[in-house]
DNA sequence: GCAAGGTC
């Protein structure tokens, strides 16, 4: 048999289809959960079957699970295991690899695909030695480059794949040794750790550096000088002094008297020119999350609804570097095929252009051989999907058509007038052929249209403004700008930057759109940069991208990269060690500054967030036990006070962060608190009695208690399956699978036959059926 | 309970 292994399903699939020329037998294994792709290709009885990205992964030993026990630094050494991380496709892979006398890896064309290429492989070898194989090389699922890949087989990189390797020690052995060192430190255990990585760290010290430098920001005054001119014609428009902004106090103070509204201005000059405007270029993942950024999609959404899209058939794979269109793409058929649909008139635009010059793609700058630019592969109606999806649908098929249109073209008109001898100016400019902007209208610069005017017009001053302003500091960065950058600088990779920033999310480190960080954060980035800078800075990426492509050339073993990177990280703990107690002590105090949420009316100490004896968390003054001053917070999730404050009552407004749910932005906590008071007299007068946390504690357990019941009284008497003792909802799925559907099923299956078939043991088949 | 990288 002759096994072609794929990174996903869709494209074993798609390889399965074009290979077979669509004489393909979709087979469900029911036992293994997984389906393949059979055919006879070459004379070969063929089965394509796709993994699920890595299905193997690496961990340290049991042992080392305990953070209390090994110190931190005992990871760096300590042994390293392979382990299973989808058990279903390993079996799978290990059935079917036992039967093969072929395999070709078939997965991405890029690092990370040799190296799930090569973990398949092995799993494959551990039952079967002797098996022969190759790899298949493609960087489009199009017949053109399935056939070609498979027409040229070639061997495995084995050198790509332990760089690959080495990635994952290193990132392992840095990320979990500085993780547990810092998070034993700051006494932050349990689900508040502190974790430190290299892309994440990196990353949150971007953050971190902006808004050190919003803070070290100082505001410049200046000034802006508008004024109203009339033509003979009585149009109207605008123009300002010619700097735009004025620094100097005395020049706004002497040029603003000398317009006199209702006197003349003079028009000095005119000049007008045609600008230019290119297409933009095809999407690829970074592109495509600022582009629905800034139509006000976040890129979570974005990624979330995209993956459905993209499941569904509708748009090319997600994850991809690649602006530039492989020529084996066939970009003519995928206009076509939104002739007749809602695109109608753009597509036939197209194909007329393509008729004529034969179509030209705009491309970027980066090649990516696994994957081409982000695209339509089929076309949709709006009532296909929900309208947000439709959103993301739309905005990849418009700038997938932008990507073939012309230039637009814009008008200019610069103006140069005259007032008492000081110099004023206005632009306008307006679009005058649309071209590309016609299919793609994404945030399109507003018109701004002059009158008609010529050099020696005189023009009437009908209004004047003077404007105080000051020099804003640099803004804290969006999502999109954020991933954009990580880009940039080469931290992190197309499919894990979104996830990225969401752990820095879900660790506290970071809250709101656009990013700001929490005290913590500083922190923990201010301890890294004095003890461990490697790990913060993007260097670490750079180096380990070196070391990677020696690896690759055979330059150097994996091994000696490894070596020396744990020599490094041993030479981080040295200084690590020696400064225990400050790194401590200033971790602690950026905790300590996250507590606080404003100062006491009372008193003017700081309020902090605090725990009482019990457990139960307040707002408490720390003029306690002079001043008892306090204020209730939520129970559960994680507290966070954002930069905003209440100005009635001098407090920040908070918010509470629980994982997986939206942050409820609870707001001053006094004003909160006004509230609550106000609805519980309310509910007074309304007859309604409020709840006390005990008596809440008692409803909760006696709700417990009432459900614990009633599961041992249906496991008495089942009714069925799922009411059995023991029986969870994976054992419910398989067994009906297997056609077991109610309790007669059951009590009417061999036990011996049935465990076989689904894969339960014997002896717990045989304990519900007891039951019954 | 630790990382980052695949994919879902």
């Amino acid at each position: 048999m002759y096994l072609i292994i794929t990174e996903k399903e869709t494209a074993a699939k798609r390889i399965a289809a074009i290979l077979s020329e669509n004489k393909v037998k979709k087979v469900r294994y029911p036992k293994l959960g997984i389906e393949t792709y059979e055919f006879t290709y070459k004379d070969m009885e063929t089965v394509v079957m796709g993994l699920s990205g890595h299905v193997v992964g690496i961990d340290f030993p049991n042992e080392y699970n305990n953070w209390q026990k090994n110190s931190a630094r005992d990871l760096i050494d300590a042994d390293i295991i392979p382990i299973t991380t989808n058990k279903k496709i390993v079996t799978a892979l290990k059935v079917l690899g036992k039967k093969a006398d072929l395999v070709t890896i078939a997965t991405d064309y890029d690092r990370e695909g040799e190296l799930i290429g090569v973990e398949a492989l092995t799993l494959v070898q551990s039952v079967n030695p002797d098996v022969k194989y190759n790899r298949a090389l493609y960087s489009a699922i199009t017949p053109k480059d399935i056939t070609h890949a498979f027409d040229n087989l070639t061997t495995v990189n084995f050198n790509l794949a332990d760089a690959g390797h080495a990635r994952e020690v290193i990132d392992l052995v840095w990320g979990a040794a500085l993780t547990r060192y810092i998070s034993l430190c700051a006494g932050r255990l349990g689900k508040l750790f502190l974790s430190v990585g290299r892309v994440q760290s990196p990353t949150l010290a971007l953050i971190v550096e902006r808004e050190k430098e919003r803070e070290a920001f100082v505001p410049v005054a200046y000034w802006e000088i508008e004024t109203t001119l009339e033509t003979k014609t009585q149009e109207s428009f605008i123009a300002e002094y010619h700097t735009n902004r004025i620094y100097e106090k005395e020049v706004a103070d002497r040029v603003y008297p000398k317009i006199i509204v209702g006197g003349d201005a003079k028009i000095k000059s005119v000049e007008s020119k045609t600008r230019k405007e290119k297409p933009p270029i095809p999407f690829n993942t970074t592109e495509f999350y600022v582009a629905a950024n800034a139509v006000g999609i976040s890129v979570n959404n974005a990624k979330r609804m995209y993956q459905t899209l993209y499941e569904a058939g509708y748009l090319s794979y997600p994850r991809t570097d690649s602006t530039i269109y492989p020529e084996s793409l066939e970009l003519r058929t995928l206009i076509e095929m939104f002739v007749g649909t809602e695109f109608d008139e753009y597509a036939k635009a197209l194909l007329k252009i393509a008729d004529k010059d034969g179509l030209k793609p705009t491309q970027g700058k980066k090649e990516d051989p696994a994957h081409p630019p982000i695209h339509p592969v089929a076309p949709a109606k709006r009532s296909d999907m929900k309208e947000d999806e439709w959103k993301i649908y739309e905005l990849v098929v418009r700038r997938f058509f932008a990507t073939f249109a012309g230039e637009a073209e814009w008008d200019t008109m610069r103006v140069e007038i005259d007032i008492s001898d000081e110099d004023f100016k206005s632009n306008g400019s307006s679009l005058t052929d649309e071209g590309w902007r016609w299919y793609y209208p994404y945030n399109k610069p507003e018109d701004r249209v002059l009158p008609h005017l010529e050099e020696g017009d005189v023009l009437k001053i009908t209004n004047k403004e003077l404007f105080d302003k000051e020099t804003q500091p640099p803004s804290r960065y969006g999502q999109g700008r954020l991933i954009r950058l990580m880009d940039d600088m080469g931290i992190g990779t197309k499919a894990t930057r979104a996830d990225i920033i969401n752990k820095l999310v879900s660790r506290y480190y970071v809250h709101g759109n656009p990013l700001q960080p929490t005290n913590v954060a500083y922190s923990v980035i201010d301890t890294l940069e004095e003890y461990a800078p490697t790990i913060v800075k993007p260097d670490m990426t750079k180096q380990l991208e070196t070391d990677m492509d020696k690896i690759s050339e055979g330059e150097i073993s994996e091994a000696d990269v490894l070596k020396e990177s744990r020599e490094m990280l041993n030479n981080v703990f040295d200084d690590l060690e020696k400064n225990h107690e400050d790194i401590g002590r200033s971790l602690q105090s950026g905790l300590r500054e996250d507590r606080v949420v404003g100062k006491c009316q009372r008193c003017g100490s700081d309020l902090t967030i605090r725990k009482s004896k019990k457990g139960a968390r307040f707002i408490g003054c720390n003029g306690y036990p002079d001043c008892d001053f306090s204020l209730p917070v939520p129970r559960t999730g994680q507290v966070v006070v954002t930069d905003k404050m209440c100005d009635e009552h001098q407090m920040y407004k908070i918010k509470i962060i629980t994982e997986g749910k939206r942050p409820w932005e609870l707001g001053c906590p006094q004003c909160n608190f006004i509230e609550w008071q106000k609805k519980l007299e309310e509910d007074e007068k309304n007859g309604i009695v409020a709840e006390t946390s005990a008596e809440r504690a008692k409803r909760i357990r006696k709700e417990k208690a009432a459900a614990k019941a009633e599961r041992e009284a249906k496991a008495a008497n089942p009714e069925e399956l799922s009411d059995i003792k023991g029986l969870g909802t994976a054992s419910l799925q398989k067994l009906n699978d297997a056609g077991i559907l109610t309790l007669s099923d059951l009590t009417a299956a061999d036990s011996a036959k049935l465990s076989k078939e689904t894969g339960i043991s014997s002896k717990n088949i045989e304990k519900w059926k007891e039951v019954l």
